[in-house]
DNA sequence: GCGGATGACGTGATGTTATCACATAACTGA
DNA sequence: TCAGTTATGTGATAACATCACGTCATCCGC
C-alpha cells in the first residue's frame, strides 16, 4: 500500500498524479481503474473522500472533478496539512493550476471574518483561458 | 411577463425571490413550479440559463443551486450589469449570503492577470456557519 | 399576406454525478 | 480468540443536467 494508504486510495491517487495539471470526474476514474478492480461509483467516492480528507487532492466544484494536490510529496500521508488553495481552470483544454496566493489568502481571511461566519471550506475558482489556449487562434 | 421577461423566467426569477437569501436547486424549483404549469427539468434549466445570463441570478456551486441576485432591482432587467460577487454559505440553514469587496475583487484581478489566464467567470465560495448557527448549541 | 428567421416552450428519453443499503473481508488490539 | 473498527464489493436508487425533436407565436422583409 503506497504512502500508508489503503489500496483503492491508492490507486485512485496514482491515476490522478498521473493526469498531474488537469482534473478527472469520479467516472472517468472509474472507467480507467475498473481494470483494477474498481467495479462501482461507491469504490470510487469512497476513495476519492478520504484523499480529500486528507488533504492529497482536491475537488474542482465547476468541473465535477478532482485534481491531485500539487503540494502533497512522497512521505507526507495523513495527518499532511490541508490546504485550499484556489484554481485557475481552462474551459477549453481542461488544464488546472493551482494558485497559492498570499495576498488572496489574506483578503479571504479579512472578509471571511467581516462576513461572520465561521467558514470551513473555500471554493475559489477561476474559470476561462490559460494562457496557450487563449493566445491559440479559434 | 414581469420585468419584461419570458413567462418562465418570471415565474423562476419569482420564486428564488420569494426565497431571498436561501438557493434552491432545478429539482426544487420545478417541484414548486410544477402547479404553475412547469412540467420537466428542461423547462427550469432554460429558464435558469437565460436568468443566468443577463445577471439576474447565481449559480452557488457547492450546492448545485440557484439564488436571487441580491442587487438585481425592479426595472434592470436585460442589460443589467452582471457582477460575480463571493458568497458564504451557511452548511447548517442554508443561507446565502453575498460579499460583495472591493478589496477581494482587487486581488483576484491581480491574481487572474499574474496567472495568464483569461479569466471569464469566477466561483468564490465560503462555506461554513454562519452567525447564528455557529453561536446555536449542537 | 406569404415565407423565413427567431425565440420560447412542451415533452420523453437519456446522460452524468452521487449516495444508500446491506453484505463481506481485513486489520487491530485487549 | 473475539470485538471493534476500517476497508471493500455490489446492486439499486437518487439527484443533477442535457439531448432531441416538435410546436407555436412573433417579427420582419418582401
Amino acid at each position: 500500500m503506497r504512502d500508508g494508504l489503503p489500496r483503492n486510495q491508492a490507486l485512485v491517487l496514482d491515476m490522478l498524479r498521473s493526469d498531474q495539471g488537469r482534473a478527472l470526474t469520479a467516472y472517468e476514474l472509474l472507467a480507467r481503474l475498473g481494470p483494477a478492480g474498481m467495479r462501482g461509483p461507491q469504490t470510487i467516492y469512497r476513495a476519492l473522500e478520504g484523499l480529500l480528507k486528507c488533504g492529497l487532492i482536491h475537488r474542482i466544484e465547476s468541473l465535477n472533478a478532482f485534481t491531485a494536490c500539487a503540494h502533497a510529496h512522497e512521505g507526507h500521508g495523513y495527518g499532511h496539512h490541508t490546504h485550499r488553495p484556489a484554481f485557475a481552470v481552462c474551459r477549453n483544454c481542461g488544464a488546472v493550476r493551482e494558485l497559492d496566493d498570499p495576498a488572496l489568502a489574506a483578503v479571504l481571511g479579512v472578509v471571511a471574518d467581516r462576513s461572520g461566519f465561521a467558514v470551513q471550506d473555500r471554493v475559489i475558482e477561476l474559470v476561462g483561458a490559460c494562457g496557450a489556449c487563449a493566445a491559440a487562434p479559434g
